[in-house]
DNA sequence: CTGAAAGCGCTAACAT
DNA sequence: ATGTTAGCGCTTTCAG
């Protein structure tokens, strides 16, 4: 019972005593065939439970395969899974299967994925690149052809379409709002490395915020983490600086969660917190947290539909969208600062 | 500029001046190759930036593609995001990659996507069976040797591997965790629809726990919700009613959300609450939030270990592997009933 | 060590 | 309305 052989075109043909191009005529509607020779051969495809390969046709048409490939650095951040189902919506319309793969941010696994999703001659590439990743050996595919977009992140080495936050006036904006309601000691608590794009131009956001209203830019309120248990840590240790900040931004989602666990762990509800990035639950924080949101959809939706219109010929200078943030105002921001 | 065929094995073979056998016998590593040629070929494939085709490879050799292919009702969801993360560690090493639609729990759009996978000749075919979707077109792939797991729902029409969640005895558990606090009139928020088995799992557990304490069990303390705001919308309809619940439990992370958004907004807490499936910043919660957590990530490997096993030649008896929930009590759910 | 020929499953381009 | 031939890009088989 194991490697029983899958039907095939001829297999089909065979059964029903015609040609293999018959059969294939039917099944891709192409020429004309008659009623009769079209339900018998429709009879055998489901008799024999016939499934076309894929394979073979597309090696045989030529064209790219019908899939997307998408390299993103996790699965399982939630982020990365609405920026998915961005893009899955955009292009499930033009048959397109969404093709994926995590590279945990390393350069080394997110070249093994795009090298695969080249030789599997996907339709599209659409990469969250990876720090330190160097995309250049892209470049001889996009000059093919190949729509590449990034996501969330330039790409280096190759010029292409990208789409990103306003990663830098939404920082700015979250910041700005913090100092309007008294605050001017406000740490930052960042993801690493340092080197990330949206952990540099959120930091830029936060210090163009502090300019403005003439507060110093001090080191020590920095910290940086991986993970939501190293952002509790970094939050623990702020909080215990001679002279603390009164208020955190979080650098993003992960970096949102171990602040505000940490703060409810050690129950102080003085201090006030901005995180970058929306998520669940947070109307029903106390207070409720306020937060600089990104529309990760839009940002996938963005990401396809560039990607398409380059498929469908646009030879337009690379571009680079910018998708809105918005801040949404909900309590945590307007802990006022405690007076030493 | 535009369609710049891409280098073929041929192309390569004509640039080195050898056979197009011996390219490949250099890239796959098959027969001998004499270190001068192989360091030519290797050369040339650089310039000319070759990248085998990998469809017509696996057309040739006949065998499966090296993907798998996984069909999950919402990419957004991150629980199903933690699956797919679980999967993808598992296959990774295997050298497998991940093909991945969303149903919308629509068995047509189910049934359209494993169509397609099936005609990628995907190594390995997961499912989280839609709702009312018949799954006997399978049975002949299966028959064939194609490994299918069905995952967080039992499939239908097909006899074979499936992943689940201890969801009876985890809500059991869960409901019992609020009677022991006191609780007698517990409301229960599903989703929908109604046979959804997680759900009817999931109240089967609920009933379960009630009528160890001698509860009756009363349908107007149910309420079902398809998204977070109809959650929110029944968690306020039952707290209206005459005699209304002292508790509530969720029946999956959506419904949790919706209940707390729900209690959080009118200012109760003197609701007791357990939510099936753990979620972020659920401690930080007032109270934090009590859960019946599952193991989404290990759900995920199980279910990826056993189908790389029947490709194994493992040909033993289907297996419905149950992952164990964990109640992680934290404090919503000790809320003493408020005395009439 | 290397190459020529055949063929995987399918479809394009001509027939008929 | 249907069939034939050739060939997509690669590998298998069998010869050198």
């Amino acid at each position: 019972m194991a490697a029983n052989r899958r039907p095939t075109l001829a297999d089909v043909a065979r059964e029903v005593g015609v040609s293999a191009k018959t059969v294939s005529r039917v099944l891709n509607e192409d020429g004309p065939v008659s009623e009769q020779t079209r339900a018998q051969v429709l009879a055998a495809v489901a008799r024999l439970g016939f499934q076309p390969n894929l394979m073979a046709r597309n090696i045989r048409v030529g064209g790219p395969d019908t899939t997307i490939g998408l390299v993103i650095p996790d699965l399982g951040n939630p982020f990365f899974g609405a920026v998915a189902r961005g893009i899955e919506d955009t292009v499930r319309g033009r048959g397109l299967t969404l093709l994926m793969g995590s590279s945990a941010d390393d350069p080394d696994r997110e070249r093994a994925l795009t090298a695969k999703f080249l030789a599997r001659r996907v339709s599209i590439l659409i990469v969250v690149p990876a720090v330190g990743a160097d995309h250049s050996p892209l470049k001889p595919h996009r000059a093919a052809g190949l729509p590449v977009v990034f996501l969330d992140r330039p790409g280096v080495g190759l010029s292409t379409d990208s789409i990103v936050s306003s990663n830098r006036s939404g920082a700015h904006d979250g910041v700005a709002h913090l100092v309007a309601h008294g605050h001017r000691r406000i740490g930052f608590v960042g993801d690493l490395p340092v080197k990330l794009y949206t952990r540099r131009e959120r930091l830029a956001g936060y210090r163009a915020a502090l300019q403005e209203a003439d507060i110093p830019y001090d080191r020590s309120l920095l910290a940086d983490a991986h993970d939501q248990q190293g952002a509790e840590a970094a939050t623990s240790q702020l909080l215990r600086l001679a002279d603390p900040p009164t208020a955190l931004f979080a650098g993003n989602n992960i970096m949102g969660f171990g602040i505000v666990a940490e703060l409810a762990r050690s129950k102080r509800k003085d201090v006030a917190v901005v995180a970058f990035d929306d998520v669940s639950l947070a109307e029903a924080l106390e207070p409720a947290l306020t937060v600089v949101a990104q529309d990760p959809e839009e940002i996938g939706r963005r990401a396809a539909s560039t990607a398409l219109a380059r498929l469908d010929g646009d030879r337009s200078r690379a571009r680079t969208i910018t998708v809105p943030t918005r801040l949404i105002v909900r309590g945590s921001g307007e802990q006022p600062p405690r007076k030493p």
